[in-house]
DNA sequence: CTCTTATGCCAACGCCATTGACCTTACGCG
DNA sequence: CGCGTAAGGTCAATGGCGTTGGCATAAGAG
């Protein structure tokens, strides 16, 4: 039987750790982004992120059920920083580029996080705040029910898939060990044009490539096909 | 000192495991993708593995220099299988386009291996052929050098990035545990109109969404952006 | 002030990847 | 055909991991 799990609302007694620190649901997620980004996507482990937090490892279990139900929480904080501060200006196209390119932004700015959660489903807060919000968006817009489900879960889906990859590239080089980066230049490089020309031509631009993200471009041809279908039949079925 | 890793086609001896079955790296991937499609992508281990193929699992280490590498081995596998059998009819559209829903489907067909294996740069035989066919054939259709790189970045990101993301979707199911799924039927339906409004409205289309996905749509709309820009300046730089 | 119980800590379990030493047998060569 | 070599399978051990049940203690309700 697994321990029971408080809610963070519901905390009545605050009992400090052994070192003194006051830990809370907030903290632990924290520490754990800290922790990512210096060790690496491979580097959170329960047990450092105790040592980090000067708590026995077993205590993160009163928080969350296990380092899954963590890194949801983890992925969660992430689409709530994509949404801190951001206000809609009632133009819907605007606002759902605006909002794509914060949650886009919001991951790749946490790459070794990103690459844990971006394919994951939390149901937490934030998350569903950004889904009721781009759901608003569609709908006060003036797309029918059904055109905006379509065009939610494509907004949604290349959000996440484009997040998901350009973190991977920038998560790469810093994590630790290997270097798929490395291949660009080393295996793709000196490939011999008579197997690959094509590849050979173009490796000097081939390495200075992943420098920047294709998502914008995908996100406006997304926004442009939603117009366009928009205003085509507003209001049928 | 790491052991040294013979390449397979370097291999002379094939000395059988105790229980009879002789190794090798096709065996060993094959596997391996079969233990993913029915344990889940947690659930491959070199024990595990290693029971399968009836040896030690350290025997793994005279293949692969360690499980990463068996990962990236397992990726190009997917790769190979999408190219198997393709052939290019000389339209530049339709080739790229047959190749991407083929790519896209070879993932999708082993959901666990391709969570695994999507954002990673394997540099095996198979990415390169992939990666000088699309390079090849804009090329061919007379796309510049700078544009042609351009659209093959965008395409390859798009291809790999929405194959993970129906992947995720695919692969949870049956992933032992969890049930990020269930979320979709429990947290959002039931989640109170008062809040939630929009979720609530479209809870029943939300449910039945990531049947079916977004990349040929997405696709097409980015072929068409790259033929809009041949037809534009075909020979400019 | 007392009692309850939430919450931090400890020790232990079974799993994992990886390695170095060992052993056996397939093969190249004469 | 038979020998020597080293490729390649096996064993045992190491250190790390997530997770759990039991225990101790102090926070807060009354």
């Amino acid at each position: 039987m697994p321990k029971p799990v408080v809610p963070e609302e519901k905390r009545r007694r605050r009992r400090p750790t052994r070192s003194g620190t006051v830990l809370s649901e907030r903290l632990i997620v924290d520490t754990a982004l800290r922790m990512l980004r210096e060790h690496g996507s491979a580097g959170l482990t329960a047990r450092r992120l105790g040592l980090a937090l000067d708590c026995d490892p077993s205590t993160l279990y009163r928080y969350f059920r296990g380092m899954d139900d963590l890194t949801l929480a983890i992925g969660d904080a992430l689409i709530g920083r994509a949404l801190r501060g951001w206000r809609r200006t009632g133009q819907w196209r605007a606002d759902l580029r605006a909002l794509g390119l914060r949650i886009h932004a919001a991951y790749v700015a946490h790459p070794q996080a990103a690459l844990l959660t971006a394919n994951r489903v939390t149901g937490r807060a934030h998350e569903l705040a950004a889904d009721e919000a781009v759901l608003d968006i569609l709908r006060t817009a003036g797309f029918p029910l059904a055109d905006t489900v379509r065009v939610y879960q494509a907004f949604i889906d290349q959000t996440l898939a484009f997040a998901a990859l350009d973190a991977a590239s920038l998560a790469l080089p810093s994590d630790s060990l290997r270097a798929d980066e490395a291949k660009w230049s080393s295996t793709y490089a000196r490939l011999p044009a008579a197997t690959h020309p094509r590849i050979a031509e173009a490796a000097p631009l081939l390495a200075t490539r992943m420098l920047t993200s294709a998502y914008p471009a995908a996100l406006d041809l997304l926004l442009d096909s939603a117009a366009h279908q928009l205003s085509a039949g507003p209001e049928a079925g």
